[in-house]
RNA sequence: GCCCCCGUAGCUCAGCAGGAUAGAGCAACUGAUUCCUAAUCAGUAGGUCACGUGUUCGAAUCACGUCGGGGGUACCA
């Protein structure tokens, strides 16, 4: 409950009457921020898109709604005319006065809305195999995950958090088998491994090993019977390290869902998942494997959900698991999928579409890869064969704010380039340590002998100078920039806000003293400092960025 | 072959629920420090929004096509 959607609020309603009132019945009302500061301080384009509807010019229209609405509130000053038929409302003074004095009295809660209504959302991410380290596709995804998860709660969504651990099937016999094979070379003192085809050749699966030798009491010899005992106790381990790390990144999940809970005792959820394909006939057998009709929803061709050797491929898990999502009262599953899943998702999508789910509840994202670089040089990276950065590596290199800024950079499904010479550097051109500077610097002023006013008899309608009109006008575009990333479940507009806060602040320092010999001017601007510095941490705050307080 | 992402300033990218004169950072050049943190600020310069067609009063934004770059495409998970 911002001043920011009251106004929007109270504006749409009158919007819509006076709309109806020239007959247009079904106006669709948008009230957005225009670029341009003569445009006012919120513009609708009603009258360009209805003005076929009524038959009257745009310009014309438009000057009939700006003649009907009321200016004499507290919310609105003027409402005017522009280009080809703009209304630009202009909000009085008050109304940003207002708005600062509740960011400053309750920081935490400026941005927050109940547009969610509690809708119970599931954003499954990072999700890696319990094979070897997380990589930094992983820590993009972490980033990205994260900040969605903590933006979506402010705007008043029921958000979890979930990692899947893929645990179940060959897999961990693979990864069983390559440990073993390190075991083996530990042992035995050998240079090399003999690790088996298809098999991991990272080399932390040395220390897995080591570990498992050490904690578990596994040897060689007593692991060898057992390849998938090993790889599921490798698994463990790798899991835990990557939770472990995970939370040096900032990022903890609500919930780690193992695949091989899907396949638990006599009720299996993934045989269930088979049989709601096979019930409703979108199966049949071809060549002795079972094939879903994939192709009759979306995908194309038809997909072996049961081989001949009678196991299920992999859809058929991940379709058990997002029906038990579903079952656990989602309304909707965001899945933060690497680039390597494109094929997988058309079949997931088929097969849930065959089950009858509605089609808006599956909402895949692809994390688009990032190319790794150091000073302008690529990074190859590959995680099978276990060598390139680590999210370990890459936090112990930049660090966290660093890392999760620059991922949080660019749109999800953009390729990234993450040049780790530049996020490391202090100075000029690193975007995370400009808009931490500008809160340090705010901190420092906060500091000074002088900064002790109190907040009770403030008049910040001084703050009559263009760069701090800007900021007032600036700090209430935060609400308006949280909605927008839940309407595109995209994070990426809040780097680019806090930077151009930022650069508001820097600007209006440079121009101007905070602590100064007049009193009223003096209290204001701290006023205005403080609102600025708690949206400066609070946006920070979300995408796990620290704010600090000294540079 | 099929699927996905991308193509906007020299570089990296915003803008795309159609809308007003297409923006920012970096790099380049010029300038600013008696004073709360110069990790800062100001100014200059830089564009056929890949190309074509269509829809529209209006297209960087939507649709179709072409070209170019990247990724994905198992009876593995």
């Amino acid at each position: 409950m911002t001043m920011n959607e009251t106004i929007e609020e109270y504006i749409v309603p009158i919007l819509a009457d006076l709309c109806h009132s020239v007959g247009i019945s079904d106006p669709k009302i948008a009230l957005e921020i225009p670029r341009k500061k003569e445009h006012g301080d919120l513009s609708s384009n009603v009258a360009l898109t209805a003005s076929k509807q009524t038959g009257t010019p745009p310009q014309q229209l438009a000057e009939k709604l700006a003649a009907g609405f009321p200016t004499d509130s507290d919310r609105v000053e003027s409402v005017s005319v522009a280009g080809p038929g703009f209304l630009n409302f202009t909000l009085p003074g008050r109304y940003f006065h207002q708005l600062l004095k509740d960011i400053v009295t309750a920081p935490e809660g400026f941005g927050s809305s109940d547009e969610g209504g509690g809708a119970r959302w599931l954003f499954e991410f990072v999700s890696a195999n319990p094979t070897g380290p997380l990589n930094i596709v992983s820590a993009r995804a972490a980033s990205v995950g994260d900040t969605l998860v903590r933006i979506f709660r402010k705007r008043g969504f029921q958000a979890d958090s979930e990692f899947y651990v893929n645990d179940g099937g060959g897999q961990v016999r693979k990864l069983g088998a390559s440990v073993r094979a390190r075991i083996k070379q530990i042992e035995t003192g050998a240079e090399t491994a003999e690790i088996p085809e298809g098999g991991y050749h990272g080399e932390y699966l040395v220390d897995v090993a080591q570990a498992l030798i050490d904690e578990n009491g596994l040897s060689g010899s007593a692991g060898l019977e057992d390849e998938e005992h090993v790889g599921r106790s490798a698994a463990l381990k790798i899991r835990k390290n990557q939770e472990e790390t995970l939370q040096r990144f900032g990022v903890t999940f609500d919930r780690w869902f193992f695949e091989s809970e899907l396949y638990d005792e006599e009720n299996s959820q993934v045989t269930g998942a088979y049989n709601s394909l096979v019930e409703r006939s979108k199966t049949y057998e071809k060549d002795g494997a079972v094939h879903f009709k994939a192709s009759e929803f979306g995908d194309s061709e038809d997909r072996v959900i049961k081989t001949s050797k009678g196991t299920f491929t992999y859809v058929v898990p991940d379709i058990a698991y997002h029906l038990n999502k579903l079952g656990r009262g989602y309304v909707k599953a965001v899945d933060l999928l690497g680039p390597d899943h494109h094929g997988h998702i058309v079949q997931l999508r088929a097969a849930l579409a065959a089950i009858g789910l509605p089609r808006e509840f599956f909402h895949p994202i692809i994390v688009q890869q990032v190319n790794l670089k150091r000073g302008g040089v690529e990074v190859k990276m590959s995680k099978r064969a276990g060598v390139g950065i680590t999210l370990d590596e890459l936090i112990d290199e930049v660090g966290v704010d660093a890392a999760r800024f620059f991922f949080l950079m660019r749109r999800i499904t953009s390729h990234l380039d993450f040049d780790m010479e530049l996020a490391r550097r202090h100075t000029e051109d690193n975007p995370v340590y400009y808009v931490q500077y500008a809160h340090a610097r705010i901190c420092s002023i906060l500091r000074q002998p002088g900064a002790k006013e109190s907040d009770e008899d403030v008049d910040l309608s001084i703050l009559t100078e263009g760069e701090e009109t800007d900021l007032l006008r600036a700090l209430a575009r935060f609400p308006w920039t949280l909605a927008s990333i839940v309407r595109g479940i995209e994070p990426h507009p809040l780097t680019s806000y806090l930077t151009e806060l930022a650069r508001g602040f820097h600007l209006f320092y440079s121009r101007h003293r905070v602590i100064g010999d007049d009193r009223r001017t003096t209290a204001a601007r701290l006023m205005l400092c403080r609102g600025v510095a708690g949206v400066l941490s609070g946006g920070l705050r979300l995408m796990g960025v620290g704010a600090p307080e000294v540079m």
